[in-house]
DNA sequence: CTTGAATCGGGCAGGATGCTCAACGGCGCG
DNA sequence: CGCGCCGTTGAGCATCCTGCCCGATTCAAG
């Protein structure tokens, strides 16, 4: 997420009018912001194709496609294989984020999976790739707080 | 995350499609997808009611509301004070993921911040709750793999 | 001051909505 | 097997909304 277009406080008004209300109008959210029609649909528009609006799947819960099992999985790479590596963890769907990371290893993934033994043949999998020398798995044993962003909206709303 | 509707393929292909063209119509979906306008929208409201679906705020991207700094913070808890931590670092918004984990610390913090800085004072505030005993973090230094389901969807979807 | 971008209010032609209804088909159960 | 339940279907109603366009105004930067 480089470069991502700052959002101002009627940007953060109308994603908290949506949060409340996906299902909202355009005439409806100008109507309660208290703007006009079009600058709703162009403050959208620009929220979408600036990125700071991400893809509709962001919303999909995994478990509910048959993935409720979550782990992080650190991942230590040897430096030569870097992007072979990087391309061939891609193509594993199961690893739904990654992050290179300062720390111990050097990408920590996000991996959700059926159950343990899938989440182990996906360890496996990792494993097999060259560059990927080292795995070390930490299981999600309840998931304390689900991703949320509602609290920093609220500050950026003025609230 | 528990216990979620699980999704079968016509779901996901409402989903997928959705992807494609988050504001597509109801109408739209169910020409393309070639089912009845009232079944798609019972299957939007039982995903978004069931949880597969879930909050808009999800599709927000942190950085864009001066958020850019990502990491991961390692948190031990004192297991008498487990609930009332929990509660606490409920209230830092900043937090916008948490799970407990397997491995050598009590819970794994996602942390978004403005700045090192930032990220700094937000771990010494974690600090001084009661109940939290220690902290390690890794920054990350490139989001590698934004967060992605669409792999998983079409599995569902059967494609 | 000039310029460009954003906002505003209005409008056009066409489209979509939430909800209701009755009928139908598939599935599970006794 | 018969029955009940649930999901899907197609149709319709009254109401509302859309993408896009336009000219005028406002605001910020040079």
């Amino acid at each position: 997420m480089t470069s991502v277009n700052q959002l101002d406080d009627l940007d953060a008004r109308i994603l908290l009018a949506l949060d409340e209300n996906p299902d909202a109008t355009v005439l409806h959210l100008a109507q309660t912001l208290g703007v006009a029609r079009n600058t709703v649909h162009a403050r959208l528009r620009r929220m979408t194709e600036g990125g700071a609006l991400g893809s509709f799947s962001k919303r999909v819960a995994p478990a509910a496609l048959g993935y409720p099992l979550v782990a992080f999985v650190w991942i230590a790479i040897s430096q030569a294989s870097d992007s072979a590596a990087m391309a061939s963890l891609g193509e594993i769907p199961e690893i739904v984020e990654m992050h290179a990371t300062t720390g111990d290893a050097d990408l920590l993934a996000k991996v959700v999976a059926r159950d343990p033994q899938h989440l182990h043949s996906l360890t496996s999998r990792m494993l097999r790739i060259e560059g990927v020398e080292r795995t070390s798995t930490a299981l999600s044993l309840v998931e304390a707080m689900p991703h949320r962003v509602r609290g920093l909206l609220e500050g950026v709303a003025g609230r």
